[in-house]
DNA sequence: CAGGGTTTCGAACAGTTGTTCGTCTAAAGA
DNA sequence: TCTTTAGACGAACAACTGTTCGAAACCCTG
């Protein structure tokens, strides 16, 4: 628990850009990106009790005992998918609330922080993209995870207090138990967006067929999020 | 999608009181409450498939085989928790639109809707009643339930759309999309309070010491849903 | 008391779970 | 060429899963 949190200090592995080339890991051992991928897909579609190393494997064409092999266990095999793919996200959350900072002198919009917040998320929603699954696991994990990723998120603490700072810093008018709540309510709007959401919403709306659906999603979300903290 | 569905029509059966009585069931049969509340407790505190029908026995301190034998199958016995609990949160929200309308000719205001949404399930959650596990059960059967019970959140919609008409009658302004996507943000704000946000908000504002802890909660969130409505 | 229907109980079922073991292959180093 | 070693493979393990069955115990009505 006393593990350094690179997550606290915003340093230069922040602002680099997401190191795809982890998917390719060390070039050897093809069989371990091939258990990671069908494992965070089958967990992000299914659940993660529901889907079993067998499950996995044969997803992955790979022999059963790989996963005990190259993770040690199953666990370990989801807490690894949990913890790149929570890095990922708050490494683009930070990049983008660094850029904000940079870019209004250490005075952005509530929008624009707001916007840091929510945009990396949702757009890894875009059903074009390849992060779907990965947005799609995080969701889940954050309400099936186990308690070792509960603790993981716990270090999220430290990484959503850069986002509370930034506000407390641009909205001088609020008290900080204000500032934390409307915070924790705007990370709701994008919590929420799970798969029978999703459905719903594509029910209710007529479904997003826009061709630039995600971005309009975005900046529905910043809306929303923006006026609830700007409100009196 | 052409079923009959009884959540549409405001009946007098939707402001009958909750129907504590049920708990009892008809009076004989006690082993099955036993069961019912030790399987909505674990269910709501470890998540589904991590609970087995042993535990629950064990818990509730019957035999093994009483599961099936009063509700058939462990899935049944979810989905009997699931239905009861649902049904009595959408009675509740129901009372509340149809007083919020019986009040105000109809014509209520935006917040009075959203307080009608918001409100039951929030005043669920407080710490000292019964309903905590109930609310936390729901939660987590959104994300972890099963096939069946997503079919009746579907149904649900329909439960949703009583305030999405609401609000379209008292948001003239407001294109129908755009009355859809807030009403889906303001449920987010509701659906997100899982465990490990609620720890999470205690360790950032300072824990809910208040009082009246759920009516500043509940007061906070109608606040930020309604902001985010009126936004221009 | 004797009756039948209801509920409880203990034991066992067949299936699935995550994990481990020994063996085999094949490529790299000496 | 021989040795070493990381990895793939099939088989099996013990533990646990939900469910079923028949017998025992119960309770209320005759």
């Amino acid at each position: 628990m006393t593990q350094p949190d690179p997550s606290l200090d915003l340093t230069d592995q922040d602002l680099a850009p997401d190191d795809e080339t982890a998917l390719t890991d060390d070039g050897c051992a093809a069989t371990r990106n091939l258990v990671f991928v069908a494992a965070e897909r089958l967990f992000a579609l299914h659940g993660f009790q529901k889907v079993s190393v067998r499950d996995i494997t044969a997803e992955a064409k790979v022999n059963l005992a790989s996963i005990n092999y190259h993770f040690g266990s199953k666990d370990a095999l989801l807490l690894d998918i949990f913890t790149r793919r929570t890095a990922e996200l708050n490494r683009a959350r930070a990049k983008m609330l660094h850029e904000a900072n940079a870019a209004h002198a250490g005075k952005p919009p509530v929008r624009a922080v707001l916007h840091a917040l929510i945009a990396p998320p949702v757009r890894w929603m875009d059903p074009k993209g390849e992060r779907l699954i990965s947005v799609q696991f995080l969701i889940r994990a954050r309400s099936e995870g186990t308690d070792q990723m509960r603790d993981i998120l716990r270090t999220d603490v430290s990484h959503l207090r850069r986002f509370s700072d930034a506000l407390l810093v641009v909205c001088p008018q609020l008290t900080p138990e204000e500032v934390y709540w409307r915070l924790h309510f705007s990370l709701g709007l994008v919590h929420n967006n799970r798969f029978a959401e999703f459905d719903r919403l594509n029910t209710l709306s007529g479904g997003l067929t826009r061709e630039d659906q995600v971005d309009v999603l975005i900046q529905r979300m910043v809306d929303f999020a923006e006026a609830g903290f700007l409100r009196a």
